[in-house]
DNA sequence: CTTATATATTTGATATATCAATTATATTTG
DNA sequence: CAAATATAATTGATATATCAAATATATAAG
């Protein structure tokens, strides 16, 4: 017997974990060895790019100390390129490199694909209301 | 502009994180050094006692591995017990132990309050086409 | 201006996630 | 039965998550 009371966070946390693993698998068909997150965050400088680091760190929900860490490694992998911030000289320069555009550039028709295997069959009015709810849960324990 | 079905799973995924942290917050003020993952193993452990390693990866969503390794450390805090079953010499007898029960007994009202908590002004029927609409995602993707 | 405080990032320690390879034991098949 | 295959768990390598402490720079307060 399910009670979804006592079960939507478990149905929550593998619908979350299930989709990441669908949108690895359809990134690496197009792309070599770069991930949701990694991703996410060429996406955020893209749009934005005068983010620093904290600001991307609140975006992804991460602390911080990953983001160096990840961008380290983006850096290593010439997705990135980081410089010093002359404005402001405890942060850095984001800059998406050649490589990472055009990355970016492949995956955007993955991503938009991966969303509407995602929604197969399910009404945006759905959508809305599954986004309600979760904003209610969100307001209710933050 | 937020338009749901872009932003659904950013939603879902800040909610569970929210409520990982929410937990693992209430959980400290009575239990020291416990994580949610490793209440939720005991839990299982509780109600299936004959669970094997690789079944308990399957239940909370974790590879072999990771299983692995948590075991190993909530055996070094004594939660548990590992000792070899003679019925089939490649799995172990994980049993809880007393300090193990008497932190899921703690564990318990807690558990309650924060689903309470998560829950409040959302009704039956909104939680369950939330379930209703996260297995409709969770098909169309695995 | 100088001290105190705040902010941005890094580093170290430890836990967890994931993949691939390995080991040990069970089961199947020829 | 012996060989092949399958299953359960571990280990190693690498990435990420999280906390606390450290470093560097900026800003505020006296």
């Amino acid at each position: 017997m399910n009670v979804p009371p006592k079960t939507v966070f478990y149905t929550i946390e593998r619908t979350i974990k299930s989709y990441r693993k669908f949108s690895n698998r359809n990134f690496s068909r197009v792309v070599d060895d770069i991930t949701v997150d990694q991703k996410l965050i060429l996406q955020y400088l893209n749009s934005s790019p005068e983010l620093s680091q904290t600001e991307i760190a609140e975006l992804v929900f991460k602390d911080t100390a990953s983001i160096t860490r990840m961008i380290d490694l983006m850096v290593k992998k010439d997705f990135l390129k980081r410089s010093i911030n002359t404005e402001d000289r405890r942060k850095f320069k984001l800059e998406i490199t050649a490589k990472g555009k055009d990355i970016l550039s492949r995956l955007e028709p993955v991503i938009a694909a991966n969303r509407k295997t995602a929604f197969a069959g399910i009404s945006e009015e759905e959508l809305i209301q599954l986004d309600r709810t979760l904003q209610k849960i969100l307001s209710n324990i933050t």
